[in-house]
DNA sequence: CTTGACTCGATACCTAGGTATAGGGTTTAT
DNA sequence: ATAAACCCTATACCTAGGTATCGAGTCAAG
């Protein structure tokens, strides 16, 4: 189905405010599609989908140009197959990075709740334990001594 | 050990900026420490962890009040511990919930790296497959109007 | 055919999270 | 003992990512 939906439908559906289609629109996250005689926009269901894989990447760190990134990762002519898979393969870092940082926190919160459990007494922050120094991540912008 | 730094110095080992402390002891991010008799900031290698996992934090999609509420997770009584572990439990469900959106996108790139290996054609949008509707959690999203 | 809801583009405004600057005191190395 | 390099507070400014408003055109219902 091709559902075209007005601006506002679109909107509602994907839970955002209208503007923010508009505001999309302008920085290239969203095509500029169809629209009626009138000159009123018209989107289907993928740019609704289109919305909510913005949003929801959203909360996972990702700035809006990330997200363009992310949306653009696709193969159009077999010559390019290379160059995708270098950008798939540098996105894939990112997002496994952050994947093992979660994974950290995850930890430390579960056992921080096993703790409750057992009433033990926690003196200092152990959140911190997760993500310090020992830094999961890339670490390409260079390290500090001790 | 207690290094007891300057603010400069602090700033310069977790990789930031010397306003960003400042402005987050505002925010109450920071303890407000030691000072010198002079009024100088002193801190202590626990302030740079803290900076080092907010910033990290950061990355992962969490806002200062969120990580606001990570770092004051710790059982200070016991009789406390049935609250401690609850608001835990809550975070731990935050952290989940980003677990699985990653996921859900590395295993999209994943497929996209092999789809480039064998050199298959994406005429849509792959990406936008991860995360779409499967958005597994329970939709939080209530607002709009212009 | 009018009225209310919707859309348009353009512009102004807002929040979060910093970053820079000004004016003044402190510390350190020469 | 003086200049460079820090630090202080306070205030101004900046970027990202929207959100609200304005005047004007459009569409659907009564």
């Amino acid at each position: 189905m091709k559902s075209n939906l007005t601006i506002g439908q679109a909107a509602k559906k994907a839970g955002v405010n209208i503007q923010t289609l508009r505001y999309y629109e302008g920085r290239g996250l969203l095509p500029a599609e169809a629209r009626t005689e009138a000159g009123y926009r018209l989107y289907s269901e993928e740019s609704v989908q289109r919305l909510r894989f913005i949003k929801n990447a959203q909360e996972l760190g990702f700035s809006l140009s990330e997200v363009a990134r992310l949306l653009k990762l696709r193969v159009k002519r077999p010559n390019q197959c290379e160059k995708v898979r270098k950008e798939v393969e540098a996105r894939l870092e990112v997002v496994k990075d952050k994947i093992l940082g979660l994974r950290s926190i995850e930890k430390t919160l579960e056992n921080l709740r096993q703790a409750c459990k057992t009433r033990k007494i926690s003196s200092d922050c152990p959140i911190l334990e997760s993500l310090d120094n020992s830094n999961i991540k890339g670490e390409k912008h260079g390290k500090q001594k001790q």
